[in-house]
DNA sequence: ATTAATGCAAACGGTTTGCACTACT
DNA sequence: AGTAGTGCAAACCGTTTGCATTAAT
């Protein structure tokens, strides 16, 4: 048995590797790559961001490559995605806990909004609505302390 | 003098024509149909949506009119955009208040989210990190009642 | 040997641009 | 007459697809 059944995140390029094969997907040097990548980010990125960072380390990263390799790390659960300020897609790992995000329109600064953080809201909406809120897939835009109206 | 100031919204297509002619900016027959395609969806309507709607008007009618012509609604105030599921811009007239939208990943239903009902998470946010909320700008994603998961 | 995954190149969809022309004021 | 706005066509960007080839198992 592993070590500890991770509770869904991409925590290290062995969890991305064994995910794979243990369901006779193959692991290979561009797989290895892009998981790197998005380990190394661990916050919110662009596809286009992706296969920037990834032809930094290999210069000959196909985008047809990464963006498959992406809809594969999600079905397995081990990234996930959002929607960008410009509302372009986002990949970000699947982190240990469901949390949504914080966008600056200022600075375009980026943050996380804890489920408790967010629990006001989502239990006014359940409460009145019997709506549940996809806390991964909220975005807040708006202004931070720095970045203020005047 | 306007019967009323409009507090900024898109209420009927007289307004638009003066809010435009009040900036010396023209009122043709392509604004016209622009503006009554976006009054009559008072909902959320994709930049594609609107053009859509519009040739169902006036066939001959060009994406780059419309675009141009939705950029300026927005810089007098009449319209906004913010992001759909898939990430894709998506219109509405500004209504007379600021409105947050809930959309369902299930059905794909929409409803507006009051200042009232996201008041817990905007006093949140502003208390614990001096962030302010950009209430129009705010997408909830997630299940509705009908929809939930069982 | 099997078949998942890659690389290429082309297509896609929505949006944006430059420019000459049209038409509102 | 003056200039804002239009229409066209082409470019754009990120993403997706088909297909023959390569390589992980």
């Amino acid at each position: 048995m592993s070590p500890a059944e991770s509770p869904g995140g991409l925590a290290t390029v062995d969890a991305a590797r064994d995910a794979l094969r243990a369901r006779g997907l193959r692991w290979t040097p561009q797989r290895r790559v892009l998981v790197e990548v998005v380990l190394a980010a661990h916050g919110h990125v662009t596809g286009a961001e992706l296969i920037d960072r990834c032809r930094a380390i290999d210069p000959d990263t196909t985008p047809s490559t990464v963006y498959r390799t992406l809809d594969t790390l999600e079905e397995l659960g081990l990234v996930q995605h959002s929607h960008g300020l410009d509302g372009g897609e986002e990949y970000h790992t699947l982190p240990a806990s469901e949390h949504g995000h914080l966008r600056c329109e200022g600075c375009g600064g980026s943050w996380d909004i804890e489920a408790s953080e967010a629990e006001a809201l989502t239990r006014a909406l359940t409460d009145s609505r019997g709506f549940t809120v996809n806390l991964s897939h909220l975005t807040v835009v708006g202004r931070c302390k720095g970045c203020s109206p005047t």
